[in-house]
DNA sequence: AGAGTCTTCCAAAGCGCTTTGGCTTTCCTG
DNA sequence: CAGGAAAGCCAAAGCGCTTTGGAAGACTCT
């Protein structure tokens, strides 16, 4: 059943159905009843097809997988997924994934948007002056950034957690408490996330005259695995830290397990904040001793960013705005005072 | 830089230029340099939108992803798709995820089918009878099922790992061991995976004259807090098992949590075997003792879908050829003789 | 009553590609 | 050298929708 035989159908001109289906207003209303009726009667759905041809309106939103034999993908994606899935539902929208060389994404992106794709794409895990913004910007297609970059001469929209803001208040609360040498065991340092954080680490130190020791900072992709060596090596040293600000709930599994190996305790000898992005499988006061967290819903991102990209492209979205969540902390029983 | 332009430009024809490019016989070699050579100096890109309409190909796989504000999408996931988009890449295919109720996926796949939306489409975590499966196969689309789904009356193309075979064989070595009561931590006993592993083990027992007290058998969402719930209730009966089946690296985090918390050790106390879908973020081989697994790559497997979806679009394969994958049994530290 | 303005609808021209059917030209073959 | 096959190319007809540029009729206003 297409538009074609509908109006003969309707013994009206495709124009007119058209236009009574997409609610333009230069039809009669009792025109348009008959023809929306006779369409759901028939179950008459538009080729979409036809219709991204004619328009050029794709109702796809796009993202840019970075893909590899020796490329990751964060299982953080899963839960925002969640999130833009579950508002891209609700509004009829799909999602199109990309895969691109993770050494190559330029390509892809100008592919898409040459090819006209997708109507808007999402953009996560920036770095400052990532050249994902940098491009999807000049190439003129809707975009939401997950997170910030930083230092472009344009503005561009955001939505972001208040990293900073959180682990400044996660170290603040730790020196409250009497620490004196933090650590922070944090994500890639190339991006901006884990940069912003180590900022709120350093801020709340400078606040009380200390000062981050640079070998108290780690910088690694964030598995169990990392987590536990950073430990060990931290631990290991002769200033050891007595508390530790994690970046992430994967690797504080593995904090947990080299300080057992290490015959030391939680709270007791290492006070621990971890970030929580909130996943149903993994909860931070499930841990033998439950974790204090900085914690922010990715999922609730991921959905934020689809209703963002949805309002883009109708239209209803303009200005470069970028929005900065608060994070809550959350403690419980991994942080105490400072030992001895 | 459009088709017109470009046969405009060298004087031929629509027609011969889109053959030329198509690679179709009926146009001379030397021409056909010629519009090659045009087509990349101008850097000529067909319009996939007019395309699709003139041959209804997408260059696209689908995947209908079930959401819902109390719907998890599966951490599993991620990986998955990191081997199938990795070889999407290499063939320049794009993967749409479609959204849907996760109570009424039904409709999706008929969207996406009538519309055309993608060649092929994948479906995950099959049920015994799955109706999907049913569906996708009357609805003729190519497909590839990630699993297995049992009881039709026809056959259908899958690619799955043996996990009958691997359960029954950790059950077996336990039992070799001198254990008598074994335990199985499942996953949803609605999912085919589930109810062959549990099936495994059964066969195992049986071999030795024994038999899996249903009091032993748990089937849950896999999450750490599950797998510590279950290892509570389990060790805790009177007649607790000595030994653990479990489906899930991230149960198994649980599993050993609950035992610590009942001061108990592994594997004096219990032995713990896990299936190990081999996540970049959590290794076996890190656990506290080192956990014996029974290992399958599910990267690879998402891999194998994607090269099988496009063997199928491309008329590669045709058959409905199920193949099922060996999975290793790996030995490590969480195993020994049962107690006493 | 004539001019101007809405309202309501339509024919036809795209959108950019593939593919059908046919037309020349060239090459064999007997 | 005639006749048939094969090679190489083209014009034009889709694919199914949106949108432009009217046109016809109804209505208002002077």
């Amino acid at each position: 059943m297409n538009l074609k035989q509908l109006s003969h159908m309707l013994s009206l001109s495709q124009t007119t159905v058209s236009r009574a289906l997409n609610g333009y207003p230069e039809v009669n209303e009792e025109t348009r009843r008959r023809v929306m009726d006779a369409a759901k009667r028939h179950g008459y759905r538009p080729n979409p097809s036809a219709r991204r041809l004619a328009t050029g309106k794709t109702g796809m939103i796009g993202y840019v997988l970075p893909t590899g034999t020796s490329v990751d993908i964060d299982p953080h994606f899963v839960e925002f997924l969640s999130g833009l899935g579950d508002y891209a539902r609700s509004h009829e929208l799909d999602l199109v994934l990309s895969p691109a060389d993770a050494d190559d994404q330029e390509t892809t992106y100008r592919r898409i948007v040459a090819n006209r794709q997708v109507d808007a794409v999402y953009i996560s895990s920036p770095r400052p002056a990532d050249r994902r913004v940098a491009l999807v910007n000049t190439l003129g297609i809707p975009f939401i950034v997950h997170g910030r970059s930083e230092g472009f001469d344009f503005d561009y929209p955001f939505t972001d957690i208040d990293n900073e803001g959180a682990f400044h208040e996660a170290a603040r609360l730790l020196v409250q408490l009497g620490h004196r040498r933090l650590a922070l065991i944090n994500g890639d340092h190339r991006e901006t996330f884990a940069i912003h954080r180590e900022r709120g680490v350093r801020r709340a130190l400078a606040a009380n005259g200390l000062t981050l020791d640079d070998r108290h900072v780690c910088s690694l992709v964030m598995t169990e695995e990392n987590g536990y060596r950073a430990t060990r090596r931290l631990l290991e040293q002769s200033d050891a830290p007595t508390a530790i600000a994690c970046s992430s709930l994967i690797m504080a599994l593995g904090v947990v397990r080299a300080v057992r190996d290490l015959g030391l305790t939680i709270p007791g000898d290492l006070s621990l904040i971890a970030h929580d992005d909130v996943f149903p499988w993994l909860k931070p006061e499930n841990f033998s001793v439950p974790l204090s967290t900085t914690r922010s819903s990715i999922r609730l991102a991921g959905a934020r960013v689809a209703e963002r990209l949805a309002a883009r492209i109708s239209g209803l979205e303009e200005e470069a705005r970028g929005e900065v969540w608060p994070v809550d902390l959350v403690v419980r029983g991994s942080v105490a005072g400072a030992p001895g």
